[in-house]
DNA sequence: GTCCTTTACGTAAGCGCTTACGTTGATTTC
DNA sequence: GAAATCAACGTAAGCGCTTACGTAAAGGAC
C-alpha cells in the first residue's frame, strides 16, 4: 500500500490539513513544519493520489484527442504538437484512435466525459451532427483542429483549405502548366474534399485554363488511393503535365506510380502536394508542396483550450508553399 | 452540474447502493426496480464518474505509454496496435513523449504514478537505471516492447535483433554482394545499435568476407542520418555493391542520398532496411526491408499488460525479410 | 404455524484528498 | 494592559462512488 497523505500527517505529528497546505504551497505554516513534512514526505516515498485530487477539485489534468488515424503523418505531427504543449502545462492526453467511425468516436466521447477529463481536442473529422449533440451535452471544453463545427460555436483552428489549394495551383500555373490534373479527397469530404477542389477549378477558371472533370480524380488522401488516382489520371488525361494532389500521401502514391510507369518527375510530370509532413521531405524527387504548420497547430490548440492565452474565437493559420524538386518551370 | 448517482436514487426512489448494483450488473434488485432507474439514467443523462469510482476501486481503466519519438512511423504503428487493443479491452490510453529525456522520462513515470494508472508500456527506450528504480518504487506492471531490462525482471515483447540482421547481411551476400556497408545505430544504443551491428558482422564472418570499420556508419535511427551515412560510405567505402540500414528511415534517407549523387537503387546500389515501416512501402524504389510485427506486438503489449491473455514472460517475435524492390542479384 | 433461507433492498463507512471554519497563542495597537 | 489582529494550525465535512453489513419481507420445508 503506498503512503496516503494521513500517513505523512501521522508520521510528522501534524494533520491532514497541513500537509496538503504544504504540498500544495499554499501558506499557514512555519518553515520548521514544512521542513519536517517535506522531510517525511520524501522519505516514505509519498506520492499524491491524484484521482483523489480529481475528486474534490474537479480537475484532471488531462485532456483527450480524437484522430480520425493514429498512423498517419499528419496525426503524428498534430499529436506531438499537442502532448508537447499539454505536457508543458501540465496536462496528460488521453488519445482515442476514432477510425473514422461514428459508433467508434461516440464511446470515445462517453469515455472521455466519463473520466471527468478537462477539455477535448477533436481532429480532422467531420463533426457528425450526433456528435454534436453529444458533445453539447457534455459542458467540457472542445477545441477542434483542421475541422469546423456546423451547428455548434466550436472555436476552430485551420489553414484556409479553399485558399491555399487555390494558390497551389496558380503557382503550378505561374511555372507555365496549363493542363493540371487533380488527385482529390474524396467530393463529400467538406473540410480537405471539397474546399480544395474548388480552390483548384477557381484558380483555373481565374487563370483562363479549361476545368475538366477527366482531370480530376477522387481518392481518401492515404497513399494507395494516391496511386490508384495517378495511374486513373495517365489513364484519362495524359495530357497533363502538372497535378495538385491534396495531401502529400497521395503525392507520394503518384510519385510511387510515376516512377513504376516510367514517367519522370518533374521532367515529364510536375507534381505538388498538400500538407508538408514529412514524407514530403523524404520523398524522391523531395516533394514542393503546400505547408501547414500541423505542429504549432497542435500546440496552440491546447493553449486555447486551456485558455493560457488570450485568444478569441477561432483561428486561420498561415500557409505557404515550400518549393521543392517535384514541380518543374516548363516553355 | 452532472447528476449524480444520488441524484439518480432520489429521482428514483431508491438508495445509492441499489442504483450502484444496477449500473454495475450486480443482483440485488428486482427487475422493475432496475427498469425504473434505468429509465430515470435516461432521462437524467446520468454518467457515472470514473473518477470517484476510480478512487474506490483502486482501478482507473487506463494505462501510459513511453515512446521516444512520437511521430515516428514505427511508433505510430505501435501506439495504434497499443490504442486498439486497449480500447476493445475498455482502457484508455495516455500517451507520453519522452523524447529520449532522462527527466522528461521520470516526470512522465512520476505523473502516470499518481495519476494512478493501471499498467505502463514502454517502448523502443534503453532502460536507463534510474528508470528502473522509479519503476520498481512504483508498484504498477510494466511491460517493454522493443527494449528489455537489465536488473529489474519484466517481460518485454520483441524480435531478435541481432538474428534478424544476421539474416538480413546473409540476405544481401545470398544475393551476390560481398562488400557491403552498414548504416547502423549508435554503438552506444544496446538495443537496437550494438545488436544490429554484431548480427552484420557475425554474418560477414561466418561468410568469410571481411569487415571493415570504413563500412560502417554510425546513424540515429531518423531520415536526415540516413542520408548523412550513405554520403559517408559513399566517400569512405565507394566499393559497396550494398548496404543494410538499421531502420526503414534511415535507408530512406540513404535513397534520396543516393538519388541525389546520382546512384541508382537497385542497379547501381542495393539496399535492406529494418522495421517495415509504411515508409518501406512507399519508398523509391520499394523498399525490401526486415519486417517487424509492430503493430501485433503493440496489441500484445497490452494484452499481456492486462493480463487477457495466459502469457508466460517475455516474448519474441518472428522477423522476416520482405522482398521489394530494393536489393539485385548480382554476377 | 414455526424456523430457516433467500431476496431485495437501505445504511453508512470509507477511498484520499481539499478546504471552510474554528481554535489557540503570540503579536500588535492604543 | 485590554482589545484587536494574525499566523499556525486542527477538525470535520464532503467530492461521487462502492460495498460490508443489517433488516424486513417473502418463500420454502416440515
Amino acid at each position: 500500500m503506498r503512503p496516503t497523505i494521513s500517513d505523512v500527517a501521522k508520521q510528522s505529528g501534524v494533520s491532514t490539513a497541513t500537509v496538503s497546505r504544504i504540498i500544495n504551497g499554499q501558506s499557514g505554516y512555519t518553515a520548521k513544519t514544512r521542513q519536517k513534512v517535506l522531510e517525511i514526505i520524501q522519505e516514505m516515498g509519498y506520492k499524491p493520489n491524484a484521482i483523489a485530487r480529481g475528486l474534490v477539485n474537479k480537475r484532471t489534468n488531462t485532456i483527450g484527442v480524437l484522430l480520425p488515424s493514429l498512423s498517419s503523418r499528419l496525426s503524428s505531427a498534430l499529436l506531438k504538437g499537442i502532448e508537447n504543449s499539454a505536457h508543458q502545462l501540465d496536462y496528460s492526453v488521453i488519445i482515442c484512435d476514432t477510425e473514422s467511425d461514428g459508433k467508434r468516436t461516440i464511446e470515445y466521447l462517453d469515455v472521455l466525459s466519463e473520466k471527468q477529463i478537462d477539455g477535448i481536442i477533436i481532429t480532422s473529422e467531420w463533426l457528425k451532427d450526433v456528435y454534436e449533440e453529444t458533445i453539447a451535452k457534455m459542458k467540457i471544453p472542445v477545441v477542434l483542429v483542421l475541422t469546423t463545427s456546423s451547428h455548434l460555436q466550436i472555436p476552430y483552428i485551420k489553414v484556409d483549405d479553399y485558399q491555399a489549394s487555390y494558390q497551389a495551383t496558380e503557382y503550378l500555373i505561374g511555372k507555365g502548366h496549363k493542363e493540371i490534373g487533380m488527385i482529390s479527397g474524396s467530393k463529400t469530404d467538406k473540410l480537405a474534399g471539397l474546399p480544395r477542389i474548388e480552390g483548384y477549378k477557381q484558380a483555373l477558371t481565374d487563370n483562363s485554363l479549361t476545368i475538366s472533370e477527366n482531370r480530376i480524380t477522387y481518392g481518401d488522401f492515404a497513399y494507395r488511393s494516391g496511386m490508384r488516382c495517378m495511374e486513373e489520371l495517365l489513364k484519362k488525361a495524359p495530357e497533363i503535365t502538372a497535378v495538385f494532389a491534396a495531401s502529400d500521401e497521395m503525392a507520394v502514391g503518384a510519385l510511387s506510380c510515376a516512377y513504376k510507369k516510367g514517367v519522370k518527375v518533374p521532367d515529364d510530370l510536375s507534381i505538388i502536394g498538400y500538407d508538408d509532413t514529412q514524407e514530403a521531405e523524404m520523398a524522391i524527387p523531395p516533394l514542393t508542396t503546400v505547408h501547414q504548420p500541423i505542429y504549432d497547430m497542435g500546440k496552440m490548440a491546447v493553449e486555447m483550450l486551456l485558455n493560457t492565452k488570450e485568444t478569441v474565437g477561432s483561428i486561420l493559420m498561415p500557409h505557404h508553399i515550400v518549393e521543392r524538386d517535384s514541380v518543374r518551370k516548363i516553355e
